[in-house]
DNA sequence: TCTATATTGATAACAGTTATCAATATCAAC
DNA sequence: GTTGATATTGATAACTGTTATCAATATAGA
């Protein structure tokens, strides 16, 4: 079975780029992280493993995973980016409390056939997409007392 | 009917703030805006009424007007922040082209009706939520020409 | 092994945003 | 209206995350 280091050396050898020890150790380590990753916490790991690594190495990097499509790029209200694994991982959305911050991930494939007949509409290629549905669960309102729905 | 000014009047004498001059203008211009508006447009539109408004004191009633809940700030893919009219305003979900940042704003009741279930099913009261569908807009596709690897 | 050239780490540069500060404006109390 | 405590302003320095530059080095095909 395929796996991301052949898929990402394939596309270096493509590309007539080159497969370097740097590439292969921050690839390795970012697999290690779930969810998404800010650079800050994958430079400290990567570190730990060899110090003389440099920053500048490790965005290129990640540019270059990005464009192969291995790695997704968000970016958040704090100015910071983070990135997602995208290769073997089945998508998913998440329902989040605001009270007391439990998320739950769940599917719907409806809402994704709708999704992709919007973008056809607007000509939009979609790549990906996010959907967070805010609320709150049954045991912060129990807690709290809430009537259900306010 | 209550008004954004006088909403905005409110939240500052309700926080021990001060109705400026400066703050009623770029609100007032804020306004004039549809959609999605970046700092720099903003900044741009608000110095052809009065060039000694420092760009400081835009980010600062900025944040103001998120603080009031007025304003939405959005992060995008390049970096830069964007801040959206909250009130009176349809909710609305957002298209957004990674690659150039163009945005386009849409509703699908639809797919409003699944969340809802999909809430219930787990028990949680839906107090918001937020979509956003990330492709290529047709602009950019044609322009870069460049097939995704893979 | 040899050689063209991609890659590296250090760091300067850059862009967007925020903090600092002295001068000024606001507004509640009188 | 005047006063005075203090919030606000504009200019700009500082800060943060990211990218570009560059000389030294590593890679990989011949």
């Amino acid at each position: 079975m395929i796996n991301e280091f052949d898929l990402f050396k394939d596309f270096l050898h493509q590309q007539k780029l080159r497969w370097t020890p740097q590439r292969k150790m921050i690839l390795d380590i970012f697999l290690s992280f779930d969810g998404h990753v800010q650079i800050e916490s994958l430079y400290e790991k990567i570190r730990v493993q060899d110090p003389s690594i440099g920053i500048a190495t490790l965005y290129r990097t990640l540019k270059l995973l990005v464009d192969c499509e291995l790695v997704e790029a968000h970016s958040f209200q704090n100015g910071k980016k983070t990135y997602e694994r995208m290769f073997h991982v089945r998508h998913h959305d998440h329902l989040i409390c605001t009270s007391c911050g439990k998320t739950i991930e769940f599917e719907h494939p409806l809402i994704e056939k709708y999704q992709v007949e919007i973008c056809e509409a607007y000509g939009f290629t979609l790549k990906s997409h996010k959907m967070e549905l805010l609320g709150i669960c049954n045991n912060c309102r129990m807690k709290n007392n809430n009537p259900p729905f306010l």
